[in-house]
RNA sequence: GCGCGAUUGGCGGAAUUGGCAGACGCACUAGACUUAGGAUCUAGCGGGCGACCGUGGGGGUUCAAGUCCCUCAUCGCGCACCA
């Protein structure tokens, strides 16, 4: 270590010090407490973000942390490496997928690296590669053979500009997730996996994840949406088919004054063919058919329906109804047919109110505000039942499950649940993403591709044209094959899987990520299983984060994973802002990690995103702010550079003889506590990082008092090292090394504090009057309320302001206050 | 519209159980050292001359409220015709 901070020099020999001694290599060790720390690996762009910086830093940080505390710490990374970017790319510039995401992985890693993070690079996997795929496709022949994989045609969310179709995951606002075009609709023969057999499941395990924020538990339960309610059969007059609706409100059924149907339900067709509605009611359909999923959705288009000239019979009054399509009822979700009940339900009173069609109130608010026979809104809330036959009088709550017994008894319908998550549509007619291992033949149907031929790999022959069909089709080589099981002419399957797929599993198989026989050895899944930590953005609170629950739980039932909870705790961080937005390429504020690791190396880098805020709050970049953690740690390094000399001869000591030994040793050892309490429990670095600050200017005021105690001075100088090493490593290793020590603070055990450092001599006590402080007075620590009233009541300052007051109540609490309450 | 969260100096942010509001850092001001300072060190830094007033506004509970309760406002995020 020279007098300047040549964070240059140390970051790449401490770098390379890591890796020629495998520091970071870890083993599953019986007997010794595991965690698995993990954070969201990433696509492979090419460039790291500061994104990427600080999700990196926030989980290094804990890592090194674990690690000196005892812990067998597993700490992996990766690349989500299959996906659109790649394939673009090569429609663009004419490079290989291939070629592309492995230079980009070899650019990034090499970036990574940089930042001195503690992983084991051993265990790196990478989606897009054979030894990974391969085990895509055996997990997804899972899927198949328990029935829950299995190929359909549907109105799909087709995104023109991508070319491809996507989940409802994917589509935004009505427009693509990626790149904001607007979603249509395309009939297409899919493959899906069935992610509503686990609905409930998912749902109500949410409340077992404890260790997860409340913000994407409450998002994930809105995303499946569970309804509770009921299915009822209506006749249709001169049809034969029962109308089946669903709704959550079975008590308002006697309110019911029309039905409405979705226009693609299938009855539709059959109810107007040959009658004097067949010619409008095809004109409607078919100007609805041109709308695309935006408008058809938005909230401020008017409701618009019409009659179809039908009756529906309520099975409960026998009252006719007519029965209409209309735009606001959506074929995917119940039954896509509703009872309309205007009087408790805004959008049927909307529709109502249009149509002129009848509102009947069958719950009464109880409200003299609310006139219920001439309602200016539909009442949605709690009231008695009226109009309802026998139910009249019942609550709301008695009315739903009476009237549900009473269809039940006499078979015209059920309890029923409906959740709003779909089954996952995963083809993409794309070509950079793991084929799906499936064979058509003619005479077997669908048959997965035989274990032992996995991977089914992607072909090099193809055709990038970005345009209609997966270019898997075009490879001369591919598509005819052979049927798996009948031996006979059979084509492959053309499409590729979502990449949210590949990545619903990586956390398993970075247990053992290197297995060429089985898709993990299931000790070792076993040994590290749950991740106990994940970090990564809360972009990802529903999408990754259901989908990998969803995995993990069916791999759980096939006896693959000791864990049907994938994650044990969340941490989202917050996102990187300059000047208040997000930093992004057209708006021109972007600051790349390559600059700051040049300009102040990898540990200011670290230190500065660590410091400038909590972890999942935003985090505004300010360049003034990453030269304060600079300079902060040049104040660190000159400390040690110059106390080295004074005490390279000297034994650390805690021995604190007076009061400055005190306050220096209490400052140490609260130092400890202080950052031990906030980043192995809360994950609070900014203030572990400010008060090691604290400590530093204590130190630094400290030497320059008249006798300091040099055992203690350095002492305070080693206990500083290691608690400021999981935050900027390189320069920690680097001061280490100069104070005399061999090996890597990396292995060091984090210090201990003393309690008995931390009990102060005197403490000081706020005197308030009325609640206002008034004046601080330091008394023996320990003093009992009494001795403490006795003490503060004999000061000359409170003899003084008590002159013409009269004491009402005194409050006095130990070691921290006393309140006079005076008049 | 529904749900979740936030609002503290010029700025980022502290205040863990109700108990000194503004830790730590940035910016700024003055001074020291210096040929020089964008290095370093010292001091100051919510408002007000002051009694005092101050944590988005208003109300409440309490000896005591940034913290608990009610209410309003603004901003952010998520969902959104889900029957």
């Amino acid at each position: 270590m020279i007098e300047r901070y040549d964070f240059g020099e140390i970051e790449a020999k401490w770098q390379k010090h890591w890796e020629d001694n495998k520091l970071f290599k870890t083993t599953e060790e019986e007997g010794k407490k595991k965690y698995y720390l993990l954070e969201m690996f990433p696509y492979p762009s090419g460039k790291l973000h500061m994104g990427h910086v600080r999700n990196y830093s926030i989980g290094d940080v804990a890592t090194r942390y674990l690690k000196m505390n005892g812990y067998n710490v597993l700490h992996p990374m990766g690349w989500d490496s299959f996906g659109l970017p790649a394939e673009n790319a090569a429609i663009k510039h004419g490079i290989h997928p291939n070629v592309w995401t492995w230079d980009n992985i070899a650019e990034m890693r090499n970036q990574l690296k940089q930042l001195g993070l503690s992983y084991d690079w051993d265990r790196e996997v990478a989606t897009c590669h054979p030894d990974y795929y391969k085990w895509m496709q055996w997990i997804f022949i899972q899927f198949f053979e328990k029935g829950l994989a299995y190929k359909k045609k549907n109105p799909v969310n087709w995104c023109p500009s991508c070319q491809t179709v996507l989940a409802n995951e994917q589509v935004v606002d009505g427009a693509c997730e990626r790149c904001a075009t607007a979603v249509g609709k395309k009939d297409l023969d899919q493959w899906y996996l069935k992610i509503t057999d686990y609905a409930d499941r998912l749902l109500t395990d949410i409340d077992r994840l404890e260790g997860w924020p409340n913000k994407v538990k409450v998002m994930q339960k809105n995303w499946i949406g569970k309804s509770v309610g009921g299915e009822v059969d209506f006749s249709i007059e001169g049809f034969d088919k029962k109308l089946k609706i669903f709704t959550t409100r079975p008590d308002t059924l006697f309110g019911v004054t029309y039905m409405v149907l979705a226009p693609e339900h299938p009855y539709v067709k059959e109810l107007i063919a040959g009658s004097e509605y067949e010619g409008t009611v095809n004109e409607f359909l078919s100007k609805l058919q041109y709308m695309t999923d935006i408008e058809r959705t938005a909230t401020t288009l008017e409701k618009d329906g019409i009659f179809i000239g039908r009756y529906a019979v309520n099975p409960l009054n026998g009252k006719k109804v007519p029965v209409y399509i209309a735009n606001y009822v959506l074929m995917d979700y119940g039954t896509g047919a509703i009872m309309a009940v205007p009087a408790h339900d805004q959008r049927d009173f909307d529709f109502a109110k249009k149509y002129n069609l009848d509102i009947i109130p069958v719950v009464d608010p109880k409200n003299p505000e609310i006139d219920i026979n001439n309602l200016k809104e539909a009442f949605e809330a709690d009231g008695t039942m009226i109009n309802s036959g026998q139910f009249d009088g019942m609550d709301v709550e008695t009315a739903k499950e009476q009237i549900v017994a009473f269809l039940e008894e006499k078979n015209i319908g059920t309890k029923s649940i409906n959740f709003r998550l779909r089954d996952w549509l995963i083809s993409r007619q794309r070509y950079w993403g793991c084929p799906i291992p499936m064979v058509w033949c003619d005479h077997c149907g669908w048959v997965p591709e035989k274990v032992e031929n996995l991977p089914v790999l992607l072909p090099t022959d193809v055709v990038f044209t970005g345009k209609g069909e997966s270019p898997l089709t075009t490879s001369p080589t591919f598509k005819d094959t052979t049927c798996p099981k009948c031996g006979g002419k059979a084509t492959r399957e053309t499409d590729t899987m979502d990449t949210f797929l590949d990545s619903s599993w990586y956390f398993l198989r970075y247990t053992d990520a290197k297995n060429m026989e089985r898709i993990w050895d299931q000790k070792k899944a076993d040994y590290w299983m749950p991740v106990d930590q994940y970090i990564g953005g809360v972009e990802h609170a529903i999408l990754h984060l259901l989908y990998a629950r969803f995995f993990t739980k069916f791999l759980y039932d096939i006896g693959f994973s000791a864990a049907d909870e994938p994650f044990t705790n969340l941490l989202t961080q917050g996102m990187v802002l300059k000047d208040g937005t997000k930093m992004s390429k057209s708006k021109g504020n972007v600051v790349s990690p390559e600059e700051i690791i040049n300009k102040y190396g990898a540990d200011t880098a670290r230190l500065f995103i660590l410091f400038a805020s909590p972890p999942e709050k935003e985090l505004e970049w300010s360049d003034a702010g990453v030269e304060g953690s600079y300079r902060f740690l040049n104040r660190v390094h000159r400390l040690v550079f110059e106390l080295n000399e004074k005490l390279k001869d000297v034994t650390a000591s805690r021995q604190a003889v007076s009061d400055e030994d005190k306050k220096l040793n209490y400052a140490m050892n609260a130092t400890i506590k202080k950052v031990s309490e906030d980043v192995g429990g809360r994950f609070n670095f900014n203030t572990a990082i400010s008060s090691i600050m604290e400590l530093v200017n204590e130190i630094y005021r400290y030497k320059e008092t008249e006798t300091p105690n040099l055992g203690l001075l350095k002492a305070a100088v080693e206990n500083l090292i290691l608690i400021l090493s999981p935050f900027t490593p390189h320069i920690c290793e680097e001061m280490w090394e100069f104070t005399g020590h061999n090996g890597t603070v990396y292995l060091e055990n984090w210090p201990d504090f003393d309690e008995a450092a931390l009990v102060k001599d005197a403490v000081e006590i706020v005197i308030q009057f009325n609640g206002k402080l008034k004046d601080k007075i330091e008394v023996p620590n320990g003093l009992s309320k009494e001795q403490l009233q006795e003490t503060v009541m004999n000061s000359d300052k409170v003899k003084a302001l008590l002159a013409d007051k009269e004491i009402v109540k005194i409050v006095a609490v130990p070691n921290k206050l006393i309140n006079i309450v005076v008049k």
